[in-house]
DNA sequence: ATCGGTCCTGGAAACGGTTTCTCGCCTGTG
DNA sequence: CACAGGCGAGAAACCGTTTCCAGGACCGAT
C-alpha cells in the first residue's frame, strides 16, 4: 500500500507525526524526521493528494478551457498560463471544447466537481454563474478572450473591436471598397467586436454596411475555403478579404491558390492573429498581432489573485488588450 | 455546503440512501428516489469527486504528457485522445513538458500524486519504473510517439526509421548526393531512429555516411532558421534539405527566404509530418504524413484496456504504424 | 516543590462520499 | 401459522490525510 499508517507503523510512530515530519512541520525530532523520511522512501511511500485535497479543501488545481488546441491563439495562453501556474505552485488542468457548448458546460461542471481552486475559461457559450457553486462556495472564473457579457466574471480580453478596425482602415486606405469579411460563429463576443469594427471602420469611410459582404462560419481550414470560394463567386469580386482567424487563413490560402489569384495583385488579404506561419507565408501576411503572452500572464495573476482573496466580493474587472498591426506584404492597392 | 449529508437531512433520510438514490441503484423506491434527486437540484449539490474517488479508489481520469502544444504533432494526437476518453467516461489531465525532462518526471510524480488511473506519455527523458507506484499498484503507461526503451511499457510508436527513409530515397531517386539534415535532440528515440533511416538510404544508394550533414538541435523555428543558414553557407552547398520537424521547417523557409533561395529550383526540402500548412505553403511541400488520429485511438484503447484489466502482468506489446510519402512541388531534381 | 514555558508525540475527529451489513416490513406459500 | 425471500432504508466502517487537543518530558524561574 504504502499509505501514511504503513509509513508510520514500521518506525514505530503515530500518522500524525508522519505527517509532520514529511511536511517540514517544526516540533519534530531531527532524528526522528531522519528516520521517517528514510522509511517513506524505502517503502516507496507516495502521498494520496486526493486525501489530502479532501482534508485541506483545496486543491491547487486551476482548470483551463479553451475551444481549440490547434489554434496557435490558444496553445500559447495555454503554455503561458502553464507556466504561470507553475511558478506559483498550482497545477493545471486542460480542457478541450471544440467551441461546443455542450462539452462547454460539461467541462465546467467536471472542473466543479474536482473542486479546482479556479478556472480560466474561454467561454463557447454563457453560462449560468450558478453552475460554479461546489462545496458551498463559488469558483472564481477569469474570462479569456472571449466574454460572456451578462455573467459577472473578470475578463481578459483583446480589442477586438479596435484590431479589426484597423484591419479594415489599412485596407481602405489602400484604396479598396469592396473587402469581405470571413468570420466565425456570431455567437461570439470576439465574432461581434469584429464585425463591429469592420463595419465602424466602413462607416468612417463613409460607405454603407454591406453586410452581404460578411460570412460567417466556423474557425475552421474548411470553413476558409469554402467561403473564399463563395467570396470569388461574387460579381463584382471585392478586392479584398479580411480573414477573422488563423486557422480561416489556412482555407483562404488554399482556395485562393486553387483558384490561382495572386496576392496582392489581384486580391489584398489581411488576417487576424499573427502564428508563427504567417511571416513565412508567400507573400508573408499583414495581420493584426495580439500580446497573448501578457494576457496569459495577467489572467493568471488575475485568477490566483481571486483564489487568494477567497469569497470576498469584490466587482469583476475587464482588460482590454490592445494589439498591434503588422503590415507585410498580402496588401497593395486594388488593381481595377 | 450541500454535501450528501445535507441532501440526506433536508429529506429525511440518509446518506447511504441519498447516495443509492442519485446513483442509480436498484432497492429504493421510486417516489423516493424523486424527493431525493430534487431536493438535490434545489439545493444546488454537486458531488465532490475527491470524496468519491478516495473511497472508491479509482478516478476514471488519464493523464497525458506531451513536449508541445505548439506542434501539430501532438495537438492532434491531444485532440484524439479527449475524444476517445471522453467516449469510456474517462477525463484527460493535460501537461505539457517542454521536451525537459525535469517537468518530464515532474508530472509524473503529480500524476502519480493525483491517483491517475493511467498515463500516456511522450517520453522527454528514460523514467524508473518505479516512479509511477502508487498506492500499493503500478499505473499504467503507454508510450506514445517516442519510446524509452528500457521501460518495459506498451508503446504506439511510427516507423520513423522508414519514414526518413522514404523521403531521403525520394531525393535520392531525384539525383541528390548532397542532402542536409536537420532534426531535434539525439536523445529522442524519433531522431534516432530518422537519423537511422536516412543514413541506411544513403548507404543503400552507395553513398558514406556524411554526419558531417546531420545537424542537431531542437524541434523550434529558432533551431531550424539557423541550421539552416549554417547549410546554405557549406561549399560545396548541399542541394536539399530534410527537415525532421514541422517548427524546423517553419524556420527552414524563413532563412531560405532570406537567402532568397528558390525552392525546389535552387533546393529541394522534404519535412516529416504534415501540418495543415504544408499543404498551402509555396510551394506545397513533400512530406511524409503519419496516422496520428489511428495512432492516438489506438493509444487510448491500449490505455484503457490496460487500466481495465488492472495489475494482470502482460508483456508490453510495442506498435509501430507506417505513414506515408506524399510528394508535392518542393523537391525537384538538382540543378548542377 | 510548584509553576510556566518549550519541545515532541499520540489519539481522535474531521473531510464527503460509497459500501457492507443488518434489520424490519411486506407478501406469498406450504 | 411459520417461514422464506424480496424490497427498502439506516448504522457504521472505510478511503488517506491533516489538525486540534492533550499530555508528557525537560528546563529554568519562582
Amino acid at each position: 500500500m504504502a499509505t501514511l499508517r504503513d509509513v508510520a507503523k514500521t518506525v514505530g510512530l503515530s500518522a500524525a507525526t508522519v505527517s509532520r515530519a514529511l511536511s517540514g512541520h517544526p516540533y519534530v525530532d531531527e532524528r526522528t524526521r531522519g528516520r521517517v523520511v528514510r522509511a517513506a522512501r524505502e517503502l516507496g511511500y507516495r502521498p494520496n493528494a486526493l486525501a489530502r485535497a479532501l482534508r485541506v479543501q483545496t486543491t491547487r488545481t486551476i482548470g483551463l478551457i479553451i475551444p481549440d488546441i490547434h489554434n496557435d491563439f490558444y496553445a500559447e495562453s495555454a503554455t503561458v498560463l502553464q507556466g504561470a501556474f507553475e511558478e506559483h505552485g498550482y497545477r493545471l488542468i486542460l480542457c478541450i471544447s471544440n467551441s461546443d457548448p455542450a462539452h462547454d458546460r460539461s467541462y465546467l461542471r467536471t472542473l466543479a466537481e474536482h473542486r479546482v481552486d479556479g478556472i480560466v475559461h474561454v467561454p463557447s457559450s454563457s453560462i449560468d454563474a450558478h453552475e460554479l457553486d461546489a462545496g458551498g462556495r463559488r469558483i472564481p472564473v477569469v474570462e479569456l478572450l472571449r466574454h460572456s457579457p451578462d455573467a459577472q466574471f473578470d475578463a481578459v480580453l483583446s480589442d477586438d473591436f479596435d484590431g479589426a478596425a484597423a484591419l479594415t482602415r489599412h485596407l481602405l486606405a489602400l484604396g479598396h471598397r469592396r473587402i469581405a469579411m470571413l468570420t466565425g460563429p456570431g455567437a461570439f463576443s470576439t465574432t461581434r467586436y469584429r464585425v463591429d469594427g469592420y463595419r465602424a471602420a466602413l462607416r468612417e469611410a463613409g460607405l454603407g454596411p454591406n453586410d452581404e459582404l460578411v460570412l460567417y462560419g466556423s474557425y475552421t481550414p474548411e470553413c476558409g475555403h469554402d467561403a473564399t470560394r463563395a467570396v470569388l463567386a461574387r460579381t463584382p469580386r471585392p478586392t479584398a478579404i479580411f480573414s477573422s482567424g488563423s486557422r480561416l487563413t489556412n482555407g483562404v490560402l488554399r482556395a485562393l491558390a486553387e483558384a490561382c489569384v495572386r496576392v496582392p495583385d489581384e486580391l489584398s488579404l489581411v488576417a487576424y492573429e499573427d502564428p508563427e506561419w504567417y511571416a513565412i507565408s508567400v507573400p508573408p501576411l499583414t495581420c493584426y498581432t495580439l500580446p497573448l503572452r501578457e494576457m496569459g500572464r495577467v489572467a493568471a495573476d488575475t485568477i490566483i489573485a481571486r483564489v487568494a482573496e477567497g469569497a470576498t466580493p469584490r466587482p469583476p474587472v475587464v482588460l482590454r488588450f490592445a494589439g498591434r498591426l503588422i503590415v507585410r506584404e498580402s496588401t497593395a492597392p486594388p488593381r481595377a
